[in-house]
Parts: structure tokens; C-alpha cells; sequence
DNA sequence: GTCGCTGCAAAGTCTTTGCAGAGAG
DNA sequence: CTCTCTGCAAAGACTTTGCAGCGAC
């Protein structure tokens, strides 16, 4: 059985050049280029974790004290954001969504339904399947999102 | 190269049997066994799609307009349906939280993002090299989602 | 008859929107 | 300067809860 990758959190994307792409996007649409915008941006960008929009604002409260980054900034942002394919969102039963950065190497996800913990796994094989089923089905394949639920191992020796 | 299931929409439990374990669940609780519980299992049951809680409130309210089935029931019943593993919830992008039967088997999703297109398929390879992943990871699957987006045959055609 | 269940409405959550002032271009 | 963006608070959407009467057992 070929690997499974279950870490590989080097970022794929400098953030240089993931800053410029959002300041290039903003300038096309007459969007502004505002403190926000790059804190929310770099918040999410640092975090190797998937971020409710309540749990960004409170990361980006405590280290940006002075901001006062209003929560409908982060919901407004996000949205933008997730519009334009910087970020995507994921959710699942009473957790809420949550974000994550999409510059990062493609990846399927393992939800805990317990603890709500995300796993992220890359798999060449199902990766290759896919290539193959849409190709024998005569469909462009653009994109695709895997989730697998249950309990992680954590949750099964609780009980 | 193995085939490709894309109509399987034969139910793999009796809705009898299915009916039959929901009433031992209750009485083995406590609880009772009331006209609104029925209705709701077994539209679940005739549903094909994944439902919200709202979809499901109107689908109830058309078939039994004489029952006056409240919302806040269907929320209540979906809660311990879940719990008892009889249904399972999702939630794809921003949809929020959609419900089905746990009895059927599992399905992918090819979607066109040109028309808006489902269709639905099976893939056992995919299914056991998941199986695969999750044995490895020591994590129990109780479900899992896959959604491939990109553009249909007929729409391909037609540019 | 008992005690859980239901519908209703009120109360919680989470997310979006309207607005007036702040700030990027 | 102009016109978007922001924080705030109010509004909206979705879900849960309290309660009094109803109904399964």
C-alpha cells in the first residue's frame, strides 16, 4: 500500500506572493487594500488549523490588541476571500464553518464528529481514481472536495 | 479498469426493518412512538436527496397538511436520529446542515458547474482504499463525502 | 392516569446588513 | 476629494428551549 501523507504543512505559496495576488485582485475590482485586510490575510495564512470566523477574530484580537477588527469585517473578508478562491470553507454539524487557506497543497479532510478535530491526508491513489472516473465519463474535472467522518482515535479510547 | 456504478438507488434496508429498530430504540428508552416520529423517518427514507431540516419541515407539511407537524419536532427528532446513528448530517459549503438516512450507500457526486448537473456515483476502489486510509489512521468512518466539480459532457459539447 | 411529546412562541446563536465616520487611492 | 471599508448595533436566519395541553402506553 503506497503512503499516505498526513503531514505536509509547508506552505506551497510564499506569502509574498499570495499578499501580491490579493493586492493584485483587490486593484481589479477597485477593492481597497486596508490593515484588515492583510491581518486577516497573514492570521490565516500562519495557522495550520481551520478557523471558525469567531476563533480568526480572536486570534487576530489578542495579537493586534489595538485593531479592534470588528467580527463583520472578519465574516465580510472571509466571504470575499473564499469568492476570489483564496480561502475555502468546510462544515460540519454543530461546529460551525470553517476556513482554511487554499494555496496549500491539494488535500482531502478526516472530521472527527466527536471532537470536531480536522485531519488533512493526501492520497495519490484516490487522486489518480478520480482522474480516471471523470476521464471514462467524458467530464472536465475542475476541482473536488473529499470528506471522511467518524471518530478519530483520540475519541474512540475515551469511551 | 473496475466499473463505474452511477444508478443504485435501491434502498439496502426494508423500510419495515428500519421502522422496526426505530420503535425498539424507543422503547428501550423511554421513549414513545408518535405519529410525527413516523413521518419523519419514513419521508427520510423516501427522500432520495440530502435534506435540511427545513426541506424536510415542507415536504412533511405538503404530504400531511392535516398533521401541522412543528418545525421545532422535526429539529428535536432529527437530534435524536442522529444520535442514534439512523441519520447521518452533512454540511456541503454553504448550505448549512443536511440530513439523510444512514441505511443507503454511500455516493460520490459529479457536479457540473456549468448546468448545475448531479450525477451520482460509486466507485469501489475509492471506497476501499478509503477504508484503506482510515484503518491506517485508526479512525472509525461512519460516512464520508465526495463532490468532483467541473463540466459536463453536454455542456462541453455545446461551446 | 402518568409522563413523555407536541406546537407555539420566545430566547439563543451565528451571520449579515445599514449607517455614519474613517481612511485608501 | 471620492468612494470603499470599518466598527457598531440592529436585523435576519437558523436552531433550541420553556411551557401548557395532548396523547402513547
Amino acid at each position: 500500500m503506497p503512503d499516505i501523507t498526513t503531514d505536509f504543512h509547508d506552505k506551497t505559496v510564499k506569502y509574498e506572493e499570495l499578499l501580491n495576488d490579493f493586492k493584485q485582485l483587490l486593484k481589479k475590482n477597485n477593492f481597497k487594500f486596508t490593515i484588515q485586510r492583510e491581518v486577516i490575510l497573514e492570521t490565516l495564512y500562519n495557522s495550520d488549523e481551520h478557523l471558525t470566523p469567531e476563533a480568526l477574530h480572536n486570534l487576530i484580537q489578542s495579537k493586534y490588541p489595538d485593531l479592534k477588527t470588528g467580527i463583520a469585517t472578519v465574516y465580510r473578508t472571509l466571504s470575499l476571500l473564499e469568492e476570489s478562491n483564496i480561502v475555502t470553507s468546510l462544515s460540519f454539524g454543530a461546529q460551525g464553518k470553517k476556513y482554511e487557506l487554499g494555496a496549500k497543497e491539494h488535500h482531502d479532510h478526516l472530521i472527527c464528529t466527536e471532537c470536531g478535530q480536522i485531519t488533512e491526508f493526501v492520497d495519490s491513489e484516490i487522486e489518480k481514481r478520480q482522474h480516471a472516473i471523470t476521464e471514462k465519463l467524458n467530464f472536465k474535472m475542475l476541482d473536488h472536495s473529499m470528506q471522511i467522518y467518524g471518530i478519530c482515535k483520540e475519541c474512540q479510547e475515551k469511551k
